[in-house]
DNA sequence: CCGGTCGATTTGATCGATCAAACTTCTCTT
DNA sequence: AAGAGAAGTTTGATCGATCAAATCGACCGG
């Protein structure tokens, strides 16, 4: 409650008098440690820990051109289960930007639009340096218009549908990589006629998920039919779902996230064949939920993801051409045992 | 790809030069128009909306020694059901500030200590010029170490415990007033044996929620061997402590958390008593979960929450006391039906 | 003994905004 | 017609850092 007192910050100049040098000799501590006699730079060092000195963030900005700020929208929470990935992403790449000397800096936006506008005004105020992009959908536009705007940025997903040929720098995870995995694990298992429960053709993720799978059960007859298709990406929907793939004969099911697998699994819990599931049941994303219901899953490697962006997005800040400019990550199929009553 | 050209960002110098008039004349139509001739006015406002001149943040921020930025700690995802609530408040702060001009800053911590020592850091750097704490634990050092080092913050969360005493601004929802009404809720149903599902004696939050609980059911007679603390807040641990309660002739169940009603429904399910719960049970959290389950739950105000603890911060900063230096707001029941089969 | 090189440090200019005070006009009063 | 006052605009100084260039000594070879 006291009204805060803001006491004079020690600068470059105080802690330069304090000691008889000058600023320059001191920024160079900080910055170019080499040139600067070791007799000296002792003595600033103490002098700079004992006045609990840090560089503004402010001054240097304003000097150097750069905010040492990333822009990313944060979305709205829509589901609990799924939110679960871009929970993990954006805590890996806080992370990561603080480890590089950069800030995380959110914003929030209803639309495509204003994410745009919000991400291009706060470019040109020079608060950021650099927009991350999350949740690319089919044709998204955004990327054009930030070039346009002349906006530096990199993305979480690759563009999908007709823009594609966009050569911006992105990091993406090989989804159709992961659902292959799983279908090849079932087959491994002996499994003939596997089924695939996702979305609706047009979204980019779901159909490269479904790709995967088609790609590992093409040769098995009958595969074709056992594709099934749901419009909400939520348990009750899996429930459906499932029904659905068991009535044409599947033995085992590929599904395109984590909701839609722990539907699948209640379905087989609603019609008796509790705990070792019967028809084995594979999500996607390795949410908590499935680390606790023991559900096998697909895990993406996010933090991975964070890494690479922002290699590559300092690369091109740099100026420089990043060796592979955009990058396909590998996930990896986490196999668990169902719990006999979890959630 | 392209090697960013960073073009020549325009500036109060440049856009006054192009009009013949001087950077203070520009700086007035932004800050202070009604000093300015509205002749005068209408042909800086073209020429700032033609070149889509933005005040640089930087050179703002060094002469008002003002960062406008707020820094806050994004938690590791631990759960996908419970993050729900921070998950809200985040997007609610994040919303609220850039209403007001702010931008939110986040950083990671391994534990407290980090905490800290990264927002005093920021702070001393004049990278944000207000921390906001949350999950506010029993005896937490944070507030008086933030003190200590004189960086002004907030907390969504009362202190908890010995050090109760600390009279820093915070905002909290009133978590017993929450299960209070919903224990009144199924009193009024007709239950004269309600159950309590939390966890053990120790955390400011459940402790609060248990007071609510039993401050409504004490003149029950038999209540006070109906409250079950479990472990984990999951709700695997819902399962087993609904059945307990069952057993001791709980004939309806307050929980502590969504996770724990979870579990507790998942029980009734499994005894054979499937879509209209006998037994009804009432969540705390309103998670997208509860929502699609049809589970009843305690909403929290979070965005309200959000609004108020800035509100209360920005009096602060700028010196002023506060009418209300500590809220507790108002959750409120959500009552809902129990879907066939939902998750 | 002098010019040259290197190491260490200092000085001047600059980034882009705002504050405070000074300066011009113009109007209105007496 | 001179002076006060207000309205509108401009100028100088400043925030705190970094870059680029200048300075200062010490050391060295010729």
């Amino acid at each position: 409650m006291d009204a805060v007192n803001r006491q004079a910050r020690p600068t470059l100049v105080s802690i330069a008098q304090e000691l008889g040098v000058s600023r320059q000799t001191v920024s160079n501590v900080l910055n170019n440690p080499s040139v600067v006699h070791p007799r000296t730079r002792e003595r600033v060092d103490a002098a700079i820990k004992k006045a609990g000195y840090r560089p503004s963030a402010a001054g240097k900005a304003l000097r150097t051109q750069r905010s040492m700020a990333i822009g990313l929208r944060l979305y709205r929470a829509v589901d609990g289960i799924n939110g679960a990935v871009m929970d993990r992403f954006l805590h890996s790449l806080a992370e990561e930007a603080q480890r590089l000397g950069y800030q995380l800096t959110l914003l929030t936006a209803d639309d495509a639009a204003g994410e745009v506008e919000k991400l291009e005004t706060l470019y040109r105020s020079a608060s950021i340096d650099l927009a991350v992009l999350t949740d690319t959908g089919m044709d998204d536009t955004r990327p054009a218009r930030l070039r346009e705007n002349q906006v530096p940025f990199v993305t979480f997903g690759r563009p999908w549908g007709r823009i594609a040929t966009s050569d911006h720098c992105w990091v993406d995870v090989d989804g159709a990589a992961g659902t292959a995995a799983a279908a090849s694990w079932l087959r491994e298992l002996g499994h003939e006629r596997i089924g695939f429960l996702g979305w609706p053709e047009g979204s980019g993720v779901g159909d490269d998920r479904r790709a995967g799978w088609w790609a590992t059960v093409a040769d098995l007859p009958g595969s074709a039919g056992l594709s099934v298709a749901v419009l909400d990406d939520h348990p009750s929907a899996g429930v459906e779902g499932a029904t659905q793939l068991v009535a044409r004969g599947a033995t085992a099911i590929v599904c395109a996230s984590d909701s839609l697998a722990l539907g699948a699994i209640g379905h087989f819990r609603t019609v008796g064949r509790l705990g070792e599931a019967e028809v084995p049941v594979v999500g996607f994303d390795d949410t908590p939920v499935a680390r606790a219901t023991g559900l096998s899953s697909v895990h993406q490697p996010v933090e991975q993801a964070a890494v690479d962006l922002l290699e590559l997005a300092f690369t091109v800040l740099d100026g420089k051409t990043p060796a592979r400019p955009q990058r396909l990550l590998e996930p990896h199929l986490v196999q668990r045992r169902l719990q006999p009553f979890a959630r």
